[in-house]
Formats: C-alpha cells, structure tokens, sequence
DNA sequence: GTCTATATTGAGATAGAC
DNA sequence: GTCTATCTCAATATAGAC
C-alpha cells in the first residue's frame, strides 16, 4: 500500500502533531511555567525523547506552537491584500480572514492571551505586536485606498482603522471568553455595516430607516 | 495643628493606602500568585501584622483593591445614565467615565487583565463579567432610547453595542499595552464620530466631507 | 535508575508586647 | 495601630533503600 492508513502505523507528522495539540491545551489551562514536559509527552502518549527530537525543548515547542499559526495568519493577509474588489470588500475579507484565523486556533489564541497579559512565566519572547501591528497597516493601507477612490468619505484613516480593530477584537475576544454570546462571522459583518453606514440617524431620512433588527 | 501635616506623622489611612498600592504594583509586575506578603508589607514600609489588620488576608487586600474601583465604577456608570442630554451625548459620556476610570486606575486594570487572561493564579474570584455585561447594558439602554426617539437609525442594538464597546477597549488596550500610540480620549471621541456618521461617502456627497484627518 | 522517607525552605498567618 | 517573635503548613529538595 502506497498510503498506510492503518492505526498501529504512525502517520508521518503524527507524533508531533500530538506534542503540538497537548503542548496547546496545557499551555491554555495551566500556564507555560506550570506545565511540565512529563505532563506534555504523557498527554501526546509518547515520550519524552519524542518531544526532545522534534522540538529540542520546551521553550523550542513553544516557538513552533507560536510562530507557525503566526506566519500562516500573515501570509493569509497578504493574499487578501493582492485579492481585488472594492475597498468595502477586502475590508471584509481582511476582517473575517483575522477571525477565521483566530477561531481556527482557539486553544493557541488561549495561550498567547496569557502570555501577552498574564504575569511573566518564563516563556521565550515572541513578537505579537509586530504581527498585530501588520494587521492594522493592511487595514489602514485598504482605509486609505478607499479614501482616495471616493468609495470612503475622507477622514483619519487611523481613526476608522482602529474603530474596525474594536470590532473585530470585540468579535474574537467574545468568542475566547464569552462563546455563549458570540456574534460570529455575521456579527462581524454587521458591526462594519455599521461602521460603514454610521448609526446616526440622517436628515430627512425616514425614521426606522436602516437594517431592521 | 488641626491637620498634621508631618512626615513622621502617620496620616490616618496611609498606611492602608499605602499598602494597597504596594499590591496593586507588585501583582501587577509579577502576579498575584508569586507576589509574597512579605513584599508588599516591604515596599509599603511597614510589616505583616499591618497588613492583616487591614486587610486579614492576602486574598483580603486582593479583593478590597478589586471592589472598591469596581464599585466606583458602576457608581460613576450609574451618576452618567441619570444624567441629561441626547442619547449621543449621554453615549459619549458613558465611554469617555469608562475610560477615565480605566486610566486613572491604569496598574490595577494590568492586575485585572493578568487575572481574567492568565494562567490560573489562585486568585479569589471576582466577577468581571458582571461589571463588564453592566457597562455593556448601560450602552445599549441609552442607544435604544436613541433609536426611540429618532435620534439614531433604526437597527440592532446590540449591534451598534459591541462596536461602541469594541472602539472603547482598544482605546483602553492602547493606553495599557502600547501608551505611545494612545488615542485618548479624543481618539475615543472621533471614534464615536465614525460610529455615528459613518465612512461610507454617502450618493452625492462631495468627495473629501467629513472631517479632514 | 527509581522510589520513598525525611530534611529544609519559605509561604501565609498569629499572639502578645508596646 | 504597629511591631517582634513565633507558628503551621505545603512544596521542594535531598538522601538513602531497593
């Protein structure tokens, strides 16, 4: 058999599929400092060489959890940047594209929250603003496109950009603490429906206007 | 003297006080589990039976430094919602006492964050979520009676809500993690501008309305 | 090598003098 | 109200049996 699918032979990548998974879910509940390479290798069902091999370390598990997700998400931006469309459009794409992301990887977003806000644990520095930072320059830099194709009405693009970074962290930070009462992708899109159209109500527009609720 | 004012003099409370923003320090610097009473009792200059004369616990000077500013808090909420005033304006209002409160009370907002999102500390619980869901209903309130009264457009609260609280805690984040690329409470108050006007240029507007960045 | 029993440390908490 | 001195206890480290 050219692909071996049976359960007693080891998928190539398995093994270190499951150190990642346990890594994740460790890191999540009990801390970085807290968590044991014993408490690692036991939950993946493996040993410790096994985790030593793959990774080198704990620190060097750490990493890869991080900067993988990290530069898939980046490279995911990058390609909704060069996609077309109207501003409108790839602003939406951008923003559900960073929800998506963190969705995907809810148990690491639970990780890199602790890290980012939790008190010091001794892990191995890993850059979140730079990549949050490219974020809000994709969004700016679609503001500004917009702006300059009268598709926006002038404005500080960095005021707009930061209002559509509110939305979309409101979104995601719901769905990492509050899940019950998550808005979703569509809540998503509402929010910048909003944003787009404003809240206030217009001169001479009749009242009730709007989406209805 | 009426009020003494001496140095040697201890004023009634100092000490409390001062006990109170050695933790809040310390548990935000290296967080509330590896914080000792021994060095908060240290850096308020005094020793550890003061400290459980006020405060009879560890746990117990955690909890007074949480309530005492979560009740301000609401309180301020609760004088803001009583107030008069259009809707946008009341909204304003309610966002710009949030934030006022968030930055006045900077360090402890870094403990609370520590807490909410980090690894499990052993901390005491404190209901985050309730005061976070009040502040959360005190908006919607306000933007339904807006909606009521014609002053907004119609459509889903809730909505218009989480993007009102969305623009709030970025201005918060900022001001926490990234203090150099604060926006204030100004940037606040543009952000709410977005929010009520819109970005979208608007059919027949002039190119370039809205204000000039 | 692994395991268990024992020492040591350092934490939170208290009693009683002043 | 505050301090000196002390207590209790749990986690950690270590040592010695197996």
């Amino acid at each position: 058999m050219a692909k071996p699918a049976g359960k007693d032979r080891t998928e190539a990548g398995e093994v270190r599929k499951r150190l990642l998974a346990a890594a994740t879910d460790l890191f999540a509940s009990k801390g970085y400092a807290a968590t044991t390479v014993r408490e690692i290798v036991a939950r993946a069902g493996v040993t410790k060489p096994a985790l030593y091999y793959y990774f080198h370390s704990k620190e060097g598990i750490y990493l890869h959890l991080m900067r993988e997700p990290l530069r898939g998400f980046l490279s995911h931006i990058g390609s909704v940047l060069s996609g077309g469309g109207t501003a409108r459009e790839r602003l939406a794409r951008l923003c559900l594209c960073a929800y998506d992301d963190f969705v995907m990887n809810l148990p690491l977003a639970r990780v890199m929250y602790s890290i980012y806000y939790g008190p010091p644990q001794g892990a191995p520095f890993v850059d979140f603003d730079a990549a949050q930072r490219q974020f809000q320059d994709s969004i700016t830099r679609v503001l500004e496109e917009g702006i300059r194709r009268g598709e926006f009405r002038g404005g500080n693009a960095s005021d707009m950009m930061w209002a559509v970074v509110g939305a979309v962290n409101v979104a995601m930070e719901l769905e990492l603490c509050r899940p019950s009462q998550s808005v979703g992708r569509k809540g998503i899109e509402r929010m910048l429906e909003i944003l787009f159209g404003g809240i206030a109500r217009r001169k001479g527009e009749a009242k009730g206007k709007g989406k209805r609720a």
